[in-house]
RNA sequence: GCCGGAUUAGCACAGCGGUAGUGCAUUCGAUUCGUAAUCGAAAGGUCGUGGGUUCGAUUCCCACAUCCGGCUCCA
């Protein structure tokens, strides 16, 4: 019954499943089995081919660079990577000739066949990739043998080509036509900063060239939506090389959008029973002594200045200095919960090559919060957590991946504790109906964990908010509540960011709405253009009422023409621009352009109003809604 | 920190072994305009910093700083 599926009468054919297994067309079928072709329009179908774009990759590089060594080269989200040994860096003028031989051995449209290894044929090919120079090779085998002695090895091979690989890969090179190389960069064997770097080229693949078109506008589109670029652009902040890398000075626009987010989180946290704290920036060191920051987390402070032969240290977290403020007086048990907030800066001493814009910095804005309680009243408080940061996402548009992260390896606490505090996580995200996944073992070394984490406009990934479970730092700080039964217990701490820091939301908002932000947001709300200097006397009377009404308004009278003006306010994405002339002084009223298109003449009474209807009254809270118009 | 690349006026970019140029922004002048750039002029640069090669370096070499893309890290 073995069949071998025609690569005539299957043009389209990529792959194939077996009982739903992804395996190569070449597949011998043994036994009964539910067959299924994989075509390119599979999702399926452009992983196994970027695999195969991989291996063209490394078949290209070892013929035109004679002595790189093959690793591995997996698929990736948009495309693949191959890391190579080379006594040379690639640099980007070597992707052209490396483009250029794929194209050729695609043309030469090369059989890729998979050879099966039986576990006792294993040693004789680990000697053979250890003869042809190819030491990784030789390794990864080891280990997987090491692993598993009876373990099946398949080599893939196209022409003098061959690479040790699960697979399923295309039948044969010339299906790969419509690829590109990206770039270059450094990567170490296996992940580890120990191991030799590598080089690393990544590319991506398409099986139409309209697709791989598309990919590459998608990532000019994306460039443009950078929060650096849009951040020079609309004034919103600038990192001077002269004050130092990562850390951040935040211009008025950037400054008011940030202030009008920070106004929101306050007026939630007074709705969720926080208690606004303050806490010093530069404190003795002691305190990290105390905590154990000094212990683990040195390297990433900043180092000590002396004050009176005493050492001090900015700190790099809040947790300390809200276990403080716990401590300064005897806790009930009729107290707790007690949640301390602070949208309060840190600093930290990220290494030089992490650094990236509001996203990745040295000075950071956490909006932060300690939430002391009993092991029982766990659940609800992490409940509360994962509920505001639901809120919070919905507020502005964000999605998030959610991670549990549980207890690693290296971990300290109790397995009881360890069980509740995951439990109490689960049952939090289980009662918010919000999807995540499982990050087995990477919880904190003191407790279990919720991550969320954000992409940016070309999918990288970041993590913004998190909840934490701690009962180490209550240990440590000796933190206790007097319980009903007149003893003394140790209260457990949850860490808790809502936005993560100020920094990386605004990075990531920014890149959310590319600069275009929502009415409530945008720094200036409304332009008023007069079309000629005789306009001007009505257009600041204009604006002196919008203004009472809340508006954040500007009159752009500059000695400029009409289409100037509205071209800088449309640039500068400013939701409203609102053109005056004789008729409108005439009329009361105002020729109303939206930065999405759309123009109308309208009352200002109307303006003010429509404006007020527009700020989501349900988004903010009582304290932040426009006043009613005067 | 590691690998590769980059650094020229406020911004975006040309250029080149013989001491710098364009556009926008800025300032000034003209223009008073009906929905995405009015015209003209002026001013603005130790060509990232330091060292070396050279008769001469912004250009070539080295170190450092910063940025970009990755890696690693992100108790």
């Amino acid at each position: 019954l073995a069949a071998q599926i025609s690569r005539s009468l299957a043009k389209k054919a990529v792959a194939a499943r077996l009982d739903g297994k992804l395996v190569d067309l070449s597949t011998r079928l043994e036994a009964p089995a539910k067959v299924e072709i994989v075509t390119a329009d599979d999702p399926a179908a452009l992983e196994v081919l970027r695999h195969s774009t991989a291996h063209l990759m490394a078949h290209a590089v070892t013929s035109l660079y004679p002595g790189a060594k093959i690793t591995i080269g997996p698929v990736t989200a948009d495309g693949f990577y191959y890391d190579f040994d080379y006594d040379r860096g690639f640099t980007m003028e070597d992707l052209p000739k490396i483009e250029a031989e794929m194209k050729r051995l695609s043309q030469e449209n090369l059989d890729v066949t998979r050879a099966l290894y039986a576990a006792d044929r294993v040693p004789g090919l680990i000697r053979k990739f250890e003869e042809e120079g190819e030491p990784y090779k030789a390794e990864i085998l080891t280990d997987i043998m090491n692993a598993d002695a009876t373990s099946e090895i398949t080599v893939y091979t196209q022409g003098d080509f061959s690479d040790l690989c699960r697979g399923p890969h295309v039948p044969a090179t010339g299906l790969i036509k419509n690829f590109k190389l990206l770039s270059v960069a450094g990567a170490y064997w296996r992940g580890s900063e120990k191991n030799k770097m590598l080089q690393r080229i990544y590319g991506t693949s398409y099986f139409t060239e309209a697709d791989l078109k598309a990919h590459l506008t998608r990532l000019e589109e994306a460039a443009k939506r950078d929060h650096r670029k849009l951040g020079r652009e609309l004034d919103l902040f600038s990192i001077p090389e002269v004050t130092g890398p990562g850390l951040i000075f935040w211009h008025p626009r950037g400054a008011l959008i940030r202030s009008v987010i920070e106004d929101w989180l306050r007026a939630e946290l007074k709705k969720r029973g926080y208690q606004p704290v303050y806490t010093p920036h530069v404190v003795k060191e002691t305190l990290f002594e105390v905590s154990g920051h000094l212990g683990n987390y040195a390297e990433n402070m900043f180092p000590a200045m002396v004050i009176e032969e005493e050492n001090y240290r900015v700190k790099p977290m809040n947790c300390p200095g809200h276990s403080m403020i716990y401590k300064s007086r005897p806790r009930s048990y009729r107290d707790l919960p007690v949640r301390l907030q602070e949208i309060a800066s840190v600093y930290r001493y990220e290494r030089s090559g992490t650094l990236h814009g509001l996203a990745r910095v040295r000075g950071l804005t956490m909006d932060d919060a300690h939430i002391f309680c009993t092991l029982e009243q766990l659940p609800d408080e992490i409940a509360g957590c994962v509920e505001f940061i639901q809120h919070a996402m919905s507020i502005f548009g964000l999605e998030a991946k959610v991670y549990l992260s549980t207890k690693p390896e290296k971990a300290i606490g109790s397995d009881e504790f360890w069980e509740a505090a995951t439990d109490a996580l689960r049952t939090a995200l289980e009662r918010k109906g919000m999807p995540y996944d499982i990050d087995e073992g990477g919880g904190a070394f003191y407790g279990p964990k919720i991550d969320f984490k954000f992409y940016d406009a070309i999918g990288r990934e970041w993590q913004g908010p998190t909840v934490q479970c701690d009962p180490n730092l209550p240990e440590r700080f000796d933190l206790a509540y007097h319980g009903s039964d007149g003893k003394e217990h140790r209260p457990i701490m949850v860490h808790r960011a809502i936005l993560g820091t100020m920094e990386r939301f605004m990075a990531l908002i920014i890149e959310h709405y590319a600069g275009a932000f929502p009415l409530w947001l945008a720094p200036t709300q409304a332009v008023i253009i007069p079309i000629n200097s005789e306009n001007d006397d009505y257009c600041y009377d204009v604006a002196e009422k919008m203004k009472e009404a809340g508006m954040r308004v500007e009159v752009d009278n500059r000695n400029e023409s009409l289409n100037y003006r509205i071209r800088e306010a449309q640039v500068q994405k400013i939701p409203y621009m609102l053109v005056v002339g004789k008729k409108e002084v005439e009329e009361g009223a105002l020729a109303v352009r939206r930065r999405t298109g759309g123009q109308e003449v309208l009352p200002v009474a109307d303006v003010i109003s429509r404006f007020q209807q527009e700020i989501d009254t349900k988004a903010l809270p009582p304290s932040m809604q426009p006043s009613e118009a005067k």
